[in-house]
DNA sequence: TAAGCATATACGCAAATGATGAAGTATGGA
DNA sequence: TCCATACTTCATCATTTGCGTATATGCTTA
């Protein structure tokens, strides 16, 4: 009921129809996938990452972040932005600095758990075990 | 411990050493966040989270998922390659015909805790309300 | 109000990435 | 053995994106 009847078309084209209009029917907006990611873009990027991952437990400036990072403050400046526009970090003027810290208990969260499974099952990682501090 | 001494020469650079060097104490080193964002990165193309979606309870074969994803075959396969080089999906094959699941339930919930934080937290996706199947 | 510092933006470049169409591989049936 | 089908890979192209340099803005203090 919440999908277009143009979506129903594709089932046109499908090996197995009836399979593929059960999951027609659990299916999401398009604009629904774009924002799930968008979410995940901004965290697909290590320096992003890192940042975030410096604000877990501290409000930071541009400043500190950027040395934590090893980027340039234009640099950080700008994943900051980025950070911001989805409501990933808050950030408030204390005269001349700006603090920036996490806006979103969420990402603790989310960045905790692909953690562990990255430690856990991703051969990859395993090959280099990782100390989840 | 776990860092680099050239890592501690980056206080140099902060604006707030004992905050900084508190943060370091905690970081995860290089190839972690390289690994994390790895993982988020492929969450962060509407057409992979799509076909994930489409696996959350079914497995399809690549030209089901073609017509469910609006892609052609190729690109389709592509992205399902992509899924299955970080372990995301797994594939059987029946005669001519490849079908694909998910490889990990792990996904499951970080797809759902996503949805559910856009649908509450985010204004741009509270302006049009997310059903969560 | 001028100077200096912290941060933000503009801009250009190089690298990464997704889509397409064509060619290649694997399986099953005529 | 030949062909059709389902899928995969390859080459190419257009777009995106992260970074650094240079410039602009905002705030504080002399």
């Amino acid at each position: 009921m919440s999908q277009d009847r143009t979506l129903d078309a594709c089932l046109d084209d499908t090996l197995h129809p009836e399979k593929a209009a059960k999951v027609l029917t659990t299916l999401l907006r398009d604009d629904q996938f774009e924002d799930l990611a968008a979410y995940f873009r901004v965290l697909g990027e290590p320096s992003r990452v890192r940042l975030l991952h410096c604000l877990l437990d501290a409000e930071l400036c541009v400043c500190d972040l950027a040395a934590l990072s090893n980027l340039s403050v234009a640099a950080t400046s700008q994943h900051l932005r980025t950070l911001r526009n989805l409501h990933l970090v808050k950030r408030r003027r204390e005269g001349k600095v700006m603090w920036y810290s996490l806006a979103d208990e969420h990402i603790r969260s989310l960045l905790f758990i692909t953690q562990e499974h990255l430690a856990h099952a991703q051969p990859r990682a395993a090959a280099r075990p990782v100390e989840v501090s």
